[in-house]
DNA sequence: GTTGTGCGCTTTTTT
DNA sequence: AGCGCACAAC
């Protein structure tokens, strides 16, 4: 018998009953911070040395790449050899590997390419145009959106129910037509895989078979987060066994407005009546009042599933919130608490300030930039996702795929080499006229000599460019074809000839291309190393920048803090209409959505967590008076300790100054402080006039808006304004 | 075909 | 306020 003791090592009861569950149906409620990774990759390392499962009956499934990775190393590590053979990735990579290894089954072409959303978005204008419909009344991003719920909930075109709703019966046209483009173009969008890859397995008696029969175990991560299709593909593999193994946390449902649907976790239990139920509610993570505020917070909501977070940690520090009065005293305040937490020897990279929305961002790097303290954005544009970048793919998709519509209109005139639109248009109109695609439209349309000579030889010379392009790379490496594909495209040079400074950060992403090529290591056998490299540069998009392991200030939303944990954590901007969100509070699953957002922020705080609201906000150019969020109220008064802000609002003055004048106040303070309270200090006896004698515990701001927890011997402990509170020294 | 101007929109994000 | 996009002028 193999030790497997190891496993078990340092696991508390629930989750070792959760790793050792017999196999079948398990759903196991895994609590913030509670150790649910540890489990699923335990659970993993006990199936393959315990009960020698062999990896490859084991499918793993998550939603991000970075997930993946992460689990993937864990486990490794804890087995001590690589896991090669078992399916473990997202969903859509996990579907994009089964179509690769079907495509014919799946009735797709053996080339066919992924699509994100601004291809997609891009798709579906053209197929707007074909209607004649005008975009204006029509606009693309909410057809997008149709389309894409639809696909998420199983239905293509021809399943949509018809409606005698005018509108809907065209956005369902626009849908038909989007999805003759897609399979004209043999392009495949991120709900195609989803989608396909399900109806593959629904569809294929074979394959079905022969994959349920593979699959003897399968995992899910954040299984709160997947939506319809995911779940049904995951029914359907999981048939025969019935050895599903899911882990998710209803209370951090945050996705609910993409499709995700949080009740899954409820029909699980009814679609496999003999599941067996684990709750991870011990938390490693918060500190006991971090974790009460948060709990004070989510019990709110109805129809939770029912857990109760705690914890063996001591209360640690109160959470505390600041009143500020507008975001920059807001966004001064959370950078003066990561100084004082910097200069007691805490890492910058273990603070995190977390917004309702990215914009909120700005204000915070302002004046983080004037304080000359590094940080990192997350969530801005990623590397696979810049113009620059995709252009360049195009190239090499187009040289690839002739028949890809989407990669010729990207580039057919970029880098401008005089195709205007009156030209294309009336390629278009061929192309669309005999239903071929815009490659074949050119080659014949030239064949007619029917343009003036300049359109002419310049639509000519982009063929030629890209006959060129094809038979340069072939038989070359991956590097090396994406430097050919740099020169011949003539993409580098024109934006190395432009001096400006986003330019020249462009040339620089495409050389950067160059070694992201380098370091690619193919990951689909099926595909040749070029293909690979576009289906990876369609699935993962790639971190904004280069990895710096600079130690930073974490800013980020609070979408993209899930899963994460900080030592501080700042939760900003709690006003009503921000968060929770304007577009929220009407509806009351909206509503709670947004609560379970304030929970996942909360529970990133391993040891203190600061709440933040400003008085006044300017957002989208106009001054907005501001209420403090809801959620706020939630917090029993108890836990909460209350900071006022320091002073007034500088009204103007450029952020330089206003920010070294507030520095010098603030060292000013005990000045300060002494002037307004002669005498006055932690630990001093005063007397009010009401409450009696007490003992100063403790001292908040300064000058008039100083605050003083006095501990009254009668009354108990309270807060007070010292300029208002007629205090006096015993 | 490129460059400039004005208008409208503005939650969250992964694949 | 700031950005992207569409249309109009050069």
């Amino acid at each position: 018998m193999v030790d497997v003791s190891h496993i078990f090592d340092g696991l508390n009861d629930a989750q070792r009953d959760a790793v050792a569950l017999e196999p079948g149906p398990a759903l196991i409620i895994a609590g913030a911070g509670s150790g649910k990774t540890r489990v699923l990759t335990s659970r993993i390392a006990w199936l393959v040395e315990g009960l020698s499962i062999s990896p490859l009956s084991i499918l793993a499934v998550t939603f991000t790449n970075k997930a993946a990775r992460e689990m993937q190393h864990r486990i490794e590590e804890m087995l001590g050899v690589p896991v090669g053979g078992m399916w473990m990735g997202t969903f859509h990579g996990l579907a994009h590997r089964l179509l690769r290894h079907h495509y014919d089954e799946a009735g797709l072409p053996k080339d066919f390419q992924i699509i994100d959303n601004d291809d997609q978005l891009r798709l579906i204008k053209r197929a707007l145009k074909e209607l004649a419909l005008d975009e204006a009344y029509w606009p693309a991003k909410q057809i997008q959106w149709f389309i894409n719920a639809h696909k998420e909930e199983g239905r293509r075109a021809a399943q949509v129910s018809q409606s005698p709703d005018l509108q809907q019966q065209t956005l369902l046209g626009v849908y038909q037509q989007y999805e003759k483009l897609c399979r004209r173009f043999g392009l495949v969008d991120f709900s195609e895989l989803l989608l396909r890859a399900f109806e593959l397995v629904r569809n294929n008696e074979v394959l079905r078979q022969r994959y349920q029969q593979r699959f003897e175990h399968i995992l899910v991560d954040e299984f709160q987060d997947t939506n319809s299709i995911q779940y049904e593909w995951l029914r359907l593999l999981a048939a025969q066994h019935k050895n599903l193994f899911v882990v998710g946390d209803d209370d951090q449902s945050i996705y609910g407005w993409r499709g995700a649907k949080v009740e899954n976790i409820l029909q699980f239990e009814k679609d496999f009546p003999n599941t067996r139920t684990v709750r991870l509610e011990q938390n490693y993570r918060s500190t006991g009042n971090i974790l009460a505020a948060a709990n004070a917070i989510i019990k709110r909501n109805s129809g939770r599933l029912g857990k109760k977070l705690w914890t063996d940690d001591g209360d640690g520090d109160p959470v505390n919130l600041y009143n500020a009065y507008n975001e920059t005293d807001e966004a001064r305040f959370v950078i003066d608490r990561i100084r004082d937490w910097v200069n007691k020897g805490g890492e910058r990279a273990q603070t995190a300030i977390l917004y309702r929305s990215n914009a909120q961002s700005r204000v915070f790097e302002e004046i983080l930039l004037d304080a000359a303290m590094p940080y990192r954005v997350y969530g801005g544009l990623r590397f696979f996702e810049r113009a620059e970048i995709k252009d360049a793919l195009a190239y090499l998709r187009l040289a690839n795929s002739r028949v890809n519509d989407v990669a010729f209109e990207r580039i057919v005139n970029t880098p401008t080499r005089g195709i205007g639109n009156t030209t294309l248009d009336k390629v278009r109109e061929h192309a669309q006229a005999q239903q071929i695609s815009l490659w074949e439209a050119t080659g014949q349309v030239l064949a007619q000599k029917s343009f003036a000579a300049r359109a002419h030889s310049a639509l000519d010379a982009f063929v030629e460019l890209i006959e060129e392009l094809s038979l340069q790379i072939t038989d070359q490496n991956l590097p090396t074809q994406i430097g050919i594909m740099l020169d011949v495209s003539t993409l580098l040079e024109h934006h190395k000839k432009d001096r400006g400074e986003r330019a020249q950060a462009r040339a620089e992403n495409l050389e950067e291309l160059v070694s992201a090529a380098r370091n690619f290591s193919v990951e689909d056998e099926e595909l040749g190393p070029l293909d690979s490299f576009l289906a990876h540069a369609a699935l993962e998009a790639g971190e904004g920048q280069a990895e710096e392991w600079e130690d930073c200030v974490q800013l980020m939303s609070l979408h993209s803090a899930k899963g994460l944990e900080f030592d501080m954590v700042f939760l900003t901007g709690l006003e009503e209409g921000l968060f929770p969100h304007q577009r929220s509070i009407d509806e009351p699953g909206r509503l709670e959505e947004e609560r379970r957002l304030c929970y996942v922020g909360m529970t990133r705080a391993m040891k203190h967590l600061y709440l933040s609201h400003a008085e006044v906000r300017r957002l989208y150019g106009r001054e907005n008076h501001t209420r403090p969020s809801r959620f706020l109220d939630e917090i029993p008064e108890e836990m909460l300790n209350v900071i006022r802000a320091a002073r007034p609002s500088p009204r103007s003055n450029s952020y330089s100054n206003s920010s070294s004048n507030y520095s010098q106040k603030k060292s000013n303070a005990p000045a300060a402080l002494a002037d307004t309270l002669p005498g006055f200090g932690v630990g001093k006896s005063v007397a009010h006039p009401k409450f009696g004698e007490g003992v100063i515990m403790n001292i908040e701001g300064q000058g008039d808006y100083a605050r003083v927890q006095v501990n009254f011997s009668s009354a108990g402990a309270k807060w007070l304004v010292a300029a208002y509170a007629n205090l006096s020294v015993v």
